[in-house]
DNA sequence: CTAAACCTTTCCATTAATGTGAAGGTCAAG
DNA sequence: CTTGACCTTCACATTAATGGAAAGGTTTAG
């Protein structure tokens, strides 16, 4: 598979898929005359990335969890050691993707309840056209 | 307080605290001399926008669901206003901020799962001083 | 064979968040 | 009154992620 065909095929645009190599998170092969080659698992890859990228992993992160997170998907019982380098390095972000599940969970809920709040008022309450609740005088 | 008060209290350096202001999420009242001036309710403030930026928020999303999160956190039954403009833009970051969750939960098990799986071979193994299992020959 | 549609590398631009320094005003302590 | 520690604005630098164009090689279709 060519680049432009992974770009295709994931909605990334050819320039990422070569900044993703610049940065070692994606590894294609090189055919004789110079092409990117990518096999079938680039395009799940890809779209981990994106994933990841969307929710605030930096490609540096990105770099050293990915590895770990692709020998987790394998069935294998003893774990393949391509993270080994840095256990302690996925310690940290995995306290760091915790206390960010935390921050995440608490504003969601407090999103949650304000809007629910708002459509309480809403529903009790006679609106305009754009949506605004108008004032009742008593 | 002046903002070199506000920075000492939250490890935010100043420079910051002025673009927290220049971006509208932070807005500080000015004393005769120029100087900005925060009241105590700063402090949390600015917090919870580390917070919310350590986890990968914009300040864009943070103008937009700042207001929301502190009217929420008001026991006020009925919403205040602030973020009246767009309660489908508020909608929208909810269900944002829901996929992120998703996401940092499906890896946080993931990478648990490998650290687990790394931590039993590592207790079931003999280990060199460096903490990598050595290669058992059978 | 040629033109279109790919691919390559290189370099420059942009946005967000942040760091830093210059040039100058304010204020409190000595 | 002067000095030092603040404050102000303005401006430029940097890093990450991304967009884009230039100049040139390859491949495929006609």
């Amino acid at each position: 598979m060519k680049i432009g065909d992974l770009a295709a095929k994931t909605g990334v645009a050819p320039r990422l898929l070569r900044y993703y190599e610049e940065v070692g998170i994606l590894h294609p092969f090189r055919s004789s005359n110079g092409y990117r080659t990518y096999g079938e698992p680039a395009i799940d890859r890809v779209l981990q990335i994106r994933e990841l990228l969307e929710s605030g992993f930096t490609t540096e992160m990105i770099r050293e969890v990915l590895p770990c997170l692709e020998a987790a998907k394998e069935e294998t019982e003893a774990p393949a050691c391509p993270a080994v380098k840095d256990l302690d390095g996925l310690r940290r972000q995995l306290s760091s993707i915790e206390r960010r599940i935390d921050v995440l969970q608490r504003n969601r809920h407090a999103i949650e309840t304000y809007l629910r709040a708002w459509e309480d008022a809403m529903a009790a309450t006679p609106t305009a056209a754009d949506g605004v609740p108008v004032p009742v005088s008593e």
